[in-house]
DNA sequence: CAAATAAGTCAACATGGCTGACATAAATTC
DNA sequence: GAATTTATGTCAGCCATGTTGACTTATTTG
């Protein structure tokens, strides 16, 4: 098979993938009244804890009026909180409150569970293979603030073919 | 590193690599007055010529009013054509017009460009197991109709650990 | 002929993007 | 200290794309 219909093959791979592995999550959110641009920003706010507005909207790439209607309702909801910045009192600093962390653990270990399952049949081999494409599927100039935000050790460790 | 850990890594990594991978091709599609529900439709029908609209429906899960609103704007401006079914005239199969050929295409190959360049460092190995580890992340119950739908010896191909 | 099926359509609504304009408070710069 | 820049918040309206529910039409099938 030519090189560009093996690719094309892999793009609707990943339509499909991404297609099933979101509609998992969106149910569950939708029992809580969540959608899933609330998901994104309880996921990184609980990953990263004092995560800023201006640190959210580079991560998803959406503007500040998008930003702003789901974090306030994950704000008033009590799933988020705020705290303004001891430096610079400007800055809001968000963490995920108790309740926030429950949800936010449920939904990774569900796509935790699925990722680990469709890595099982790779081995550790095949894992750091995925790691390496999905790393590279990013847009050059924004990998650097991925790997920022990544634990350490993580998409440096580049497989060789 | 645990295991759980890595593998919310790799959600992330997918967020990311999803997020960027669709950003390009909405960039396209824009100057034409498309957006991504437009290419699902114009992607699938012009890889599957004489596609049904149920097929369309059961790829993209969406409702047949939703795809109704894309479909018509398509066949409208002339991206894609319908045809009555001869055996079972109640089906209307659809196809790409030339105009759509030209676009499907072009798209195509950003794509299929981007996915090349991720699949630089991987090689044959790390392409296969990419494509299982993509497959694999596919519903359970929805894998044998994306099955069907891909290149004979395509997801079949799975390497061992 | 009756029932099931494939497709199309109307209306209303929800979610989550967008632009543009403007407000506030705090930090920074001149 | 005044002026400017920065981080955030907010109002108003628009667009794309998903949803439900109800209903029609043409055609095939039992």
């Amino acid at each position: 098979m030519p090189a560009d219909e093996r690719y094309i093959t892999i793009v609707e791979l990943l339509f499909f993938a991404y297609r099933d592995f979101t509609r998992e999550a969106d149910a569950i959110l939708a029992e809580f009244g969540l959608g899933r641009a609330h998901h994104r920003v309880l996921h990184f706010v609980n990953r990263h804890p004092g995560l800023r507005v201006a640190d959210l909207l580079e991560i998803l790439k959406i503007t500040k009026q998008s930003l702003a209607r789901v974090l306030k309702q994950l704000v008033d909801e009590g799933w988020i909180a705020q705290q303004t910045g001891t430096q610079d009192r400007r800055e809001r600093h968000l963490r995920v409150t108790d309740k926030g962390t429950t949800l936010a653990i449920k939904l990774d270990q569900l796509q935790a569970k699925r990722v680990g399952g469709a890595l099982a049949a790779c081995g550790p081999a095949g894992e750091a293979f995925v790691r390496r494409f999905l790393f590279d599927m990013i847009s050059l100039d924004e990998r650097g603030h991925v790997e920022a935000l990544l634990p350490a050790a993580d998409a440096g460790a580049a497989p060789k073919a």
